[in-house]
DNA sequence: TCGATCGATACCGAGGGCGCATGGACGTCT
DNA sequence: AGACGTCCATGCGCCCTCGGTATCGATCGA
């Protein structure tokens, strides 16, 4: 036979009173079920719990280390309840967040802050993902709240995050690696290194547009920023590249401002799905949809 | 209501398998009882627990923490019982140790050491007492050994832990200061310093008997040594010292041996009531009978 | 649209736990 | 020293809870 919850708390009772009958009192019961309680917790452990002396009882050694046990468990027990209320209301828990390689040097730390002021007991896990694998997560619930680029498909909302221009990343040994004036896209004149189509969709479409799609993805594909800038230093050409990035201070790539008639934005979202189950994200969008700014 | 321990296990079962059939199965009873276990800890909880889709059901964010709760009550649940037999055998547990000033400065190391060899996992509580308040915390159960001087009173055991011889104790400025010869007690023309009869029974009787009733106790009485040392080295007088005292190194005082005509020496024991209820008491006692010895 | 799967509900029977009454051991008061 | 009171243990009867069987209802896939 296994311990049961009330020989636990009969248990606790008895070793604080150190009386079967006031502890009886206590627990709102009779004293004969409560002996019988007691004898039945020391059968099931096969160790005697209590000294009885002819007046009132005592904890034996053995008690003394059952009774703290016996209190663990009795205060677990007393704030789980609280504890799954909370987490049911959003107030504590977790938020699954995904990034991109480049989400993290734009506005990672700025948006974690922005989340740790909304919702401040939860904690974020951190997971690195490609735009389209993190509407894949999104729809499949393993995530609760990307950081993506455009388009957001259906269903899920966002919020604009980050706004920035793209720079020109060109190897150190270019023809254009030195001067600060601004370059335009016509100086280009050998090849440039494309965003993957599948993998980086917008970066890719832009790209495509600012350039044309003539003289685009001639050379290679990659849909991650860090292996497009290590093609860069290799000397196999140049990229368009979001301006945040420059912060990594990659050696051997330089960067050169666009003209601004072929300056080009892009954008960084945080998207979710409004029917996600997971009450501290549904808290945190609920902040946002009335407060939609990132600072305060 | 209040959340019991077969919801918790239910739950557990359920969450873990994502299926009621299967976890009733596992719990090795029918699906039905399980639901409503599951519907009643929803219901005493306020929150729900687990998404009921089509196809088998899965954890919300707040089933997820009091996952995370349950199993910490189930584990430690799993290991009480363990815990409380081994501290019934006296393998684990606290004992609780009192020793006298000279005590310590003997054989306390050696002999905490020998304990531990003894009973491992047991851990000591330590307690400075004279040797009249450990017969009588020893009889309260206040302590359960105690390392005193003789006679033992009935109804106790003990064992001899320790023998040494007595020096003699002088201010640094006393006439027998210097020289590393043996004295005998007739050197000694000032006063000596005394035990405290009542509070140092054992040496009081010894070191009366060696100097002789009408010259002894004229000048100081105290009944512990660090004490006694103070007032030797405040010149008040000479005192009979046990050897391992020498180790203190008090300032001001130097120590000669007694001749081997006026040499005595005085012993310390262990000891303890034989019916006492702590079982890791009980262990030691048993280990001491059947192995004396204190060394190995 | 039909069947399979899975959780929810209805009903019934058995076992466990509670309360009442009482026994037995120990300490205390007169 | 004997009677009484106190406190834990035990015997018994009742009720409530919990588990099993049978069935329903919803959802998904073919």
């Amino acid at each position: 036979m296994d311990v049961s919850l009330q020989q636990l708390r009969g248990f606790a009772a008895v070793a604080e009173e150190q009386h079967f009958g006031r502890a009886a009192q206590r627990l709102n019961m009779t004293q004969p079920p409560l002996t019988r309680q007691i004898q039945a917790l020391e059968r099931s452990l096969g160790v005697s719990l209590f000294d009885r002396t002819g007046r009132g009882v005592r904890l034996t050694a053995a008690g003394g280390v059952f009774l703290e046990h016996a209190h663990r468990v009795l205060a677990l027990l007393e704030v789980a309840p609280e504890a799954t209320r909370r987490a049911a209301e959003g107030q504590t828990g977790t938020l699954r967040l995904a990034f991109t390689a480049i989400g993290a040097y734009a506005v990672l730390a700025d948006f974690l802050a922005m989340v740790n002021r909304r919702i401040p007991a939860v904690s974020v896990e951190l997971t690195e993902l490609v735009s389209p694998d993190q509407y894949e997560a999104l729809a499949n619930l393993e995530i609760d709240l990307g950081m993506v680029r455009p388009p957001i498909p259906d269903g899920f909302e966002s919020l604009l995050v980050h706004t920035e221009d793209l720079v020109l990343a060109v190897p150190a040994d270019h023809k254009l690696a030195t001067g600060d004036a601004p370059v335009t896209l016509a100086d280009v004149t050998d090849e440039y290194i494309g965003y993957s189509p599948e993998g980086s969709r917008y970066l890719h479409d832009i790209c495509a547009a600012m350039i044309g799609m003539n003289r685009y993805a001639v050379s290679q594909l990659a849909s991650q920023v860090p292996t497009m800038l290590a093609l860069v230093r290799a000397g196999l050409g140049c990229a368009l590249i979001p301006r945040s990035i420059m912060a990594m201070g990659v050696e051997g790539v330089r960067y050169r401002e666009l003209d601004a008639a072929d300056a080009h934005s892009v954008t960084l979202h945080a998207c979710w799905s409004p029917d996600s189950p997971n009450p501290a994200l549904q808290r945190l969008a609920e902040s946002l949809r009335q407060q939609p700014q990132l600072e305060e």
